[in-house]
DNA sequence: TTCCGACAGTGGGGTCGCAAT
DNA sequence: ATTGCGACCCCACTATCGGAA
């Protein structure tokens, strides 16, 4: 097949807004697709590698060659490139890789680059990633879309998952099981405001569980072997050798287990997440670091215990056979509950010894992996601020002719002047962005040459600093970014407040206050 | 007919490792 | 030694579609 063909379908997949509509664009091109071709396929037009990354992002991607006018390269033919750009990483050759994406970007059509391009930088906008994708497997193979979203938790890799469905249909399909050793899709979480509200969905009694600020981890055990995998489903075993060291003291030989990483003072309470994560992302020195910065794990579900499986079995169950195999003092702090003052007192508790929050989790049901279903809701402390706008981006993809990205400043009384604290575009409506986008035209202090066409091309429109905005956020965290050392974490927009001045925001002591 | 679950998009700060400067 | 880039850790929120109620 020709990497044209993808090229056209993807087009058609983001004309039409229609979910099934793109569903049966992508089905038709699977149908088409060949065996051996048919892996590459489904990964590209998810917006994702077989070789998963490349080294190769929006900067190597400057300086092309021309497009050539006839459509020749073969799906097989790009994929081995890019295994030979892949190959690259590390040789400290970078003009070695610039001299293959060279190759393969002279060697198709412009709209061939064009999809190349995007693809490569993970910015597909189709309108169709996993999800849509996962439909359309199901329509060309004539399966239920249920057995592919099984398969594809149990597997991790949608083109694998995908060619199977193409070839042998839902045989081969139920042929995945739950490997020790392999990652599982881990079971992701919602959002509520309250406790409360989250008892309310998730349905009571439900467990209470501290929401632990570090990195997700997934521990395998088969014999003495120990394998750790993060949320995205890399390895990370060698960073974390007190993990493996945790799970190999287990007495249970055939585990998998779900849990969080993060490191902890002496007095017991959480480092700040920075902390945890660069501890876990250090491959070198990692020996020396454990001493510095040991890390501690806590588990909160089994998928795995003593050889049976049992994502299917409701979250009390699993709870119970986590009780058998680990010891209650690496457990995640828990309390069953239909009383929601006694479940606010236990989110209050969590959140005054420094951790993040809860999940409330409901007891009926089962390990549902890779999607963000209604079972477990987790709930944070909210801090707000009002801020001043110091200045705006404009935006891309669908909020491109919108100013959309807010620079935030607090104020500060010895200077008089603002102390910028962070960016963010969340919380915005359409109606809120059209209106802001007026509004920051009439204080823009330097040129607003409307939307520019590409990015750092009076891309920030600066603005006189008058209006307020009250912001809502997790913490502050230390920034060597901003001139103020502080930046927020998770800032979103509330609502302007025009009823305040600048000179009445929140001034930078009020920030720092909130630092730990 | 209305409601709501699931998805995709639009970006945020911080950290590490590596290659180039 | 410093800087830029790629990858990955944490992520919130809105708009939209289409099946459920």
């Amino acid at each position: 097949m020709l990497l044209i063909d993808l090229a056209r379908t993807s087009a058609a997949v983001a004309a039409d807004s229609a979910r099934l509509a793109k569903i049966r664009h992508l089905a038709e091109l699977l149908g088409r697709v060949g065996p051996d071709e048919a892996e590459i396929a489904i990964a590209y037009l998810s917006g994702e590698l077989p070789q998963r990354q490349i080294g190769v992002g929006w900067r190597s991607l400057s300086d092309l060659p021309e497009p050539r006018q006839i459509a020749t390269a073969t799906l097989g033919q790009v994929d081995a490139l890019l295994e030979r750009i892949k190959a690259q990483t590390g040789t400290g050759s970078q003009a070695a890789r610039r001299e293959l994406l060279g190759q393969l970007f002279g060697a198709v059509t412009r709209q061939e680059q064009s999809f190349l391009h995007r693809l490569l930088t993970g910015e597909l906008r189709q309108g169709a990633l996993d999800g849509v994708m996962i439909e359309a497997i199901a329509r060309a193979a004539d399966v239920p879309s249920a057995e592919v979203r099984r398969a594809l938790t149990l597997r991790g890799s949608l083109p694998a998952v995908g060619a199977a469905a193409l070839r042998g249909g839902v045989a081969e399909l139920k042929a995945f099981h739950l490997e020790v050793g392999r990652a599982v899709a881990p079971m992701l979480a919602q959002s509520a405001a309250s406790v409360t509200a989250a008892l309310e969905k998730a349905g009571a009694p439900a467990a209470v569980e501290w929401k632990l600020d570090g990195v997700r981890v997934q521990a395998h055990r088969s014999g003495d072997d120990v394998a750790v995998f993060t949320r995205t489903l890399d390895d990370i075993t060698g960073q974390v050798p007190e993990l493996v060291e945790a799970v190999l003291g287990l007495p249970g030989t055939d585990l998998v287990l779900d849990g969080e990483v993060l490191a902890l003072r002496p007095d017991g309470r959480p480092e700040p997440f920075q902390v945890t994560s660069g501890r876990v992302a250090s491959r070198t020195g990692v020996a020396s670091l454990r001493e510095t910065v040991p890390l501690t794990v806590f588990f909160f579900d089994a998928l795995r215990v003593g050889g049976a499986d049992l994502l299917d079995l409701p979250d009390q169950e699993r709870h119970a056979a986590l009780e058998t195999a680990v010891p209650a003092g690496l457990i995640t702090p828990r309390l069953v509950t239909a009383d929601a003052e006694e479940a606010e007192a236990f989110f209050g508790d969590a959140v005054r010894r420094g951790h993040e929050g809860v999940v409330v989790k409901s007891l009926g049901t089962p390990y549902a992996a890779g999607r963000r279903g209604a079972g477990w809701i987790k709930v944070k402390p909210r801090h707000t601020l009002d801020l001043v706008v110091l200045a705006a981006e404009w935006g891309s993809g669908r909020r491109r002719g919108w100013l959309s990205n807010l620079h935030l400043g607090a104020y500060d009384p010895e200077t008089g002047g603002f102390v910028m604290l962070g960016k963010t575009f969340k919380g915005l409506t359409d109606e809120l962005l059209t209106w802001q986008t007026e509004q920051f035209l009439r204080i823009a202090e330097s040129p607003a040459d409307g939307p520019a066409g590409n990015p750092g091309d009076g891309h920030v429109v600066m603005l006189t600093p008058t209006l307020v905005v009250e912001i809502a956020f997790d913490g502050v965290q230390r920034s060597s970014r901003y001139p103020g050392g502080m930046a927020l974490r998770f800032a979103r927009v509330l609502r302007y407040r025009p009823d305040k001045r600048p000179e009445e925001a929140d001034t930078v002591a009020t920030v720092r206050a909130i630092m730990p």
